[in-house]
DNA sequence: CTGAAAGCGCTTACAG
DNA sequence: CTGAAAGCGCTTACAG
């Protein structure tokens, strides 16, 4: 194993100093360009290559972004929920095109107060991204803010949370989904899905959706709403749940699309056709849920621009310019599941 | 924004030497207990965090694995291609079990000598993923050897590229699928994808279904094969062409899922019915492949061992350990698309 | 058990 | 345009 060459090694061969070295591959006009073109020419001969920790601690930057992937501690950890996979995909390419590094780290302990903060030290920003309780780490974001370590939440804008946030209109979301089933004329809905402050992307589906009913007269106490993390069993098991009760809906409004998905599985044990019998829709348009049969009617989040705005956003706050929250749009997306003849398919 | 606490401002705190903070904060049983537990409490109220760069420019070593992602630069830019972004979710959770951080790169700018050893100063190993030339990087993956740099490389030991190789078996996958094509009786096969040098794993799954057909005695010279990217696009286009010349064939074994989504969109249009007047096969299991109309027969890559493989092979390389290549079996999942009754759902 | 000192490999004022 | 020098914030022999 050879020896890693240093500046040093290449300013010896190219006859210079270290410094020049140095000025020479950073392409510094102060150097003369032959000199310039020996240099970069030497160190390509030698696969030299700038040593980052060196170079970052002098620079006291690192042009890396953190990301912090917070998992809900609930669900199946054999896999990344695939939205997030998909926003994992989506902001791993914005920051290659913004010339980024990316430092992708898990966040699952809850007690160590270490881990917060120790990327501060390897990237410039951090990205928040995750479900589970925000409230538990409020007093957390407000550590960094303190810190002066720029973040960016994905979420939508909560005076209670510092910090920049960019985040989709779960509200308007839930919402559209529930007006577009209540003009295809129906009437008895039930709400699967957490809606407590546990989860405020969950929670602001279910209240799009309250608010919805309420617009049409059909608010009332006896609404059914049955508990589900975001997998397809526990969508299975609500939804067992459901059909085991006296009152059997004829719109179900999941807050996710695994949710969804398995509604529908428990939905073919049944003599219930969906899409006429009764409407299911869900919530993210996961690229399964093309293929679900029937295909599912959801709401889009945007997962390529909301990468792209959370990295832009971070790199902005990086360099000190003025960044304002966001709320992307909810798309819906209409499909079979909820009975229109309307397809996009 | 406030300064960034060093460790001298620690020991300033606590009335002991720079060193002896250092020590205490890496748990060094050398520091006085008490010593070391007043000093670790003085680091979390002022909220110290070691500085990575300094940290490591001194240890000469990061506690980080970069992942490398190459791009096959045909394909749609807009999307990572399923099967990798579910390799790196399963790589992220594997370097979160194993205490190391990940950074991620892409890698298609063929032309940037830089790109390849970028990371070799920032990790303490790389791992390389990625369809493309391989070809194109065999000088590369020698000079990374040469250099001593610690890698991995996804995809089947071969002796023409240096370095340890963790892979699934694609010759066999590709033979398992088309002989359970064969025990269902099928005569008429045609494969779609590319088989040539450009992608080592898919002209594997072309042999082993060579080699399925050669054992049944059905190998002959005009055995039709369509290129195509691994795309729905790509495999749509190819099956209309397929279909616009003079053999049908029985049985399409696809060399992605990718490519068997766009064939099944292609017979849509047809009057032929998936799984009775003709079989498709797909490969990889990608989520969406068990939710295609009919569900699609193919050929599971383990992913979530392969990245758990992938991260340990390397980290075992770094610490300097014997690491063999490894080669995954794959795995045949039948479903509906190639009519058999005999569905896994 | 603790401290003073060297040095990891760079970048960048400073001086010419 | 170039060089000598300082210093980024640590870790770790070395000496006690």
């Amino acid at each position: 194993m050879k020896e890693k060459a240093t500046s040093f090694d290449i300013a010896h061969r190219a006859g210079v100093s270290q410094s020049t070295v140095s000025r020479a591959l950073s392409n510094s006009p102060l150097v003369n360009k032959e000199t310039r073109e020996r240099i970069q020419r030497i160190a390509q001969e030698l696969n030299y290559k700038v040593d980052k920790n060196a170079s970052n601690l002098r620079k006291q930057k690192s042009n890396t972004i953190a990301l912090l992937l917070f998992e809900d501690p609930t669900s199946d950890d054999s896999m990344i929920n695939p939205f997030f996979l998909s926003m994992l995909g989506s902001i791993t390419r914005a920051c290659a095109t913004a010339n980024y590094d990316l430092l992708v780290s898990f966040q699952n302990l809850e007690d160590d107060w270490h881990a917060e903060y120790e990327d501060s030290n390897k990237a410039d920003g951090i990205i928040l991204l995750g479900y589970g309780d925000y409230m538990a780490y409020r007093t957390k974001l407000a550590q960094l803010q303190e810190q002066g370590t720029h973040f960016v939440r994905w979420g939508a804008h909560d005076a209670e949370y510092p910090g920049i946030s960019i985040g989709c209109d779960n509200f308007q979301g839930g919402y559209d989904v529930t007006h577009h089933l209540l003009s295809l004329g129906h009437q008895r809905f039930a709400f699967i899905g957490d809606a407590g402050g546990h989860a405020p992307e969950f929670m602001a589906r279910h209240q799009g959706y309250l608010s919805a009913l309420e617009n049409a007269g059909l608010l009332h106490d006896d609404l059914p709403r049955i508990d589900a993390i975001s997998t397809e069993d526990a969508g299975f098991d609500a939804m067992q749940t459901l059909l085991a009760s006296d009152t059997l809906p004829d719109a179900v409004v999941c807050a996710s699309d695994s949710i969804a998905l398995g509604v529908l599985k428990a939905l073919r044990n049944t003599s219930l056709t969906v899409g006429k019998d009764i409407a299911v829709v869900g919530y993210d348009n996961i690229p399964v849920s093309a293929f679900a049969t029937p295909s599912l009617t959801t709401v889009q989040q945007n997962t390529r621009r909301a990468g792209e705005l959370l990295v832009n956003a971070l790199i902005s706050a990086i360099n000190n310019k003025a960044v304002d929250d966001f709320l992307m749009p909810a798309e819906l997306i209409v499909r079979q599941s909820c009975g229109t003849k309307d397809s996009t398919d």
